[in-house]
Order: C-alpha cells, then structure tokens, then sequence
DNA sequence: CACCAGGCAAGTA
DNA sequence: TACTTGCATGGT
C-alpha cells in the first residue's frame, strides 16, 4: 500500500466524510472556486448569500451584471474588484460554451482535458481553480493541489519544497485509483487537516491525525 | 497590533 | 527563467 493511500484512511477515520463542495449546483461551485481564490470560505460564503438572496445566481444574469455591480455583491470574498473582473471572463467562455453545446451538463461532459484547456485560457482561472471545477462541478477525476496540500507533504517530507503543481498532482494520480469521488473526499479531507492542524505557522502538533507520518522541521516558516 | 485565508497574473532583472 | 508585487475583506 503506497503512503497516499495509507494517508487518506488516517484522514478519513479521523475526519468522518467532508460531503463536499458546498454548494446546491454546478454553477455555484463555478462561481464559488473564482471567489475562494486565497480567501477564507467564510467570507466566500456571505458573497454567495448576497447572489442567492437577489436571485442572480445564473450565468447569464451575472454575465449582463455591469463589473462595479458585480463587484459590491461580491465584496465580503475579497479582492472584489479583481473577482469581479475574473468571474466575468469566465463567463465569457460559459455563456459561448452552453449556447453552443444547449446546456452546461453538456459543456461539462467533454473530455477532461479539453474542458481543462479551455478552462485555463480564462484569465484568472490557474490550474486549481481549473481543477476544482473539472472536479467538483463537471465530476470529472482531477486531484485538487492547493495551498495546504502543497505544505503538509513538504513537513511530512513526502515531496521536495520546491514541487511544482503538476509535480504534487501526480504524487497523487500516479498513486490513487482514477475515481472522482475518492479525489473528491481526498482533497476535502486535506483542506480540514489544513484548517485544524496545519496552518502556516502552526507548529508540529502531537494531536495531528499524521503524527505517525514522521513530520519534519523545514527550513521555511511553512 | 500582526498575521492568515481552499491563487493568479503582471512586472522586473 | 526566477523572483517580487498587487489585489482586500473579515476572523483570530
């Protein structure tokens, strides 16, 4: 059994199943993946309330919203002006895609690295923004590399600090079955040891549910 | 008060 | 290619 496995059984036995993403539908994962960029889900949260509340959580709504409307509704998550100018350019590739394909269940079910490729011509949208949408909204099997994922192996020596995104994704994908739904729970399951045990600046903790995963002190203040 | 959060692109040398 | 910087709110 590879050290990736063994490490998502001790996650998942301590964490329970994450049921994620947060969401009531494809759309909103979408928009949510652009808004959570380097920000706190709670605040990501309050800028969805405001477009759920008004009634414009619809491509086509928030295609026609001008930018400095868009960019107050989202104002809680962030960088709003910066989100607002993203969201509208990713827009800008759906609203073409589900005219062209009749609906975005049918733009979603391209082949997955088209759709990826597609997805990274938008300005704004990097390769976990991507990925996180090929997963979680278009189900498709991508592994997810974020922040947390990115220090946890390096203090658990499992990869060079210096590893690239695609590098780390194939630590993973190299390693795991091809399913959606274990790179879903995986992924999610990351992010709560993140939020709980390995924050930056958080020191080595004797409650971490990979304490026996021989942590390391890294040169770094990661 | 300082630091952090589910990144990304553009600028500099 | 390899750094550095701007973007910004709300919680701890």
């Amino acid at each position: 059994m590879h050290v990736v496995e063994s490490i998502y059984t001790s996650l998942l036995d301590h964490f329970g199943p994450q049921n994620w993403w947060p969401a009531d539908s494809p759309f909103e994962v979408m928009v949510g993946a652009v808004l959570t960029q380097n920000t706190n889900w709670a605040n990501v949260s309050r800028a969805i309330n405001t477009l759920k509340s008004e009634n414009l959580l619809s491509p086509n709504l928030l295609y026609t919203l001008p930018l400095e409307i868009l960019a107050e509704k989202i104002r809680p998550s962030g960088y709003y002006n910066l989100k607002a100018k993203r969201l509208n350019n990713l827009l800008d590739l759906v609203v073409k895609e589900v005219e062209k394909s009749g609906s975005l269940d049918a733009f979603f079910s391209q082949d997955r690295d088209v759709l990826r490729g597609k997805l990274l011509t938008v300005k704004g949208i990097g390769p976990e923004t991507a990925d996180s949408i090929l997963l979680y909204a278009a189900e498709k099997p991508v592994f997810v590399v974020d922040a947390y994922t990115h220090r946890f192996l390096s203090r658990h020596g499992l990869i060079g600090e210096e590893s690239s995104y695609q590098e780390i994704q194939e630590f993973f994908m190299d390693n795991l079955p091809e399913e959606t739904a274990l790179f879903n729970e995986y992924h999610a399951l990351i992010v709560q040891l993140g939020k709980e045990f390995c924050k930056k600046n958080h020191p080595l903790c004797s409650e971490c549910p990979l304490r026996e995963f021989e942590p390391i002190v890294l040169e770094t203040d990661w």
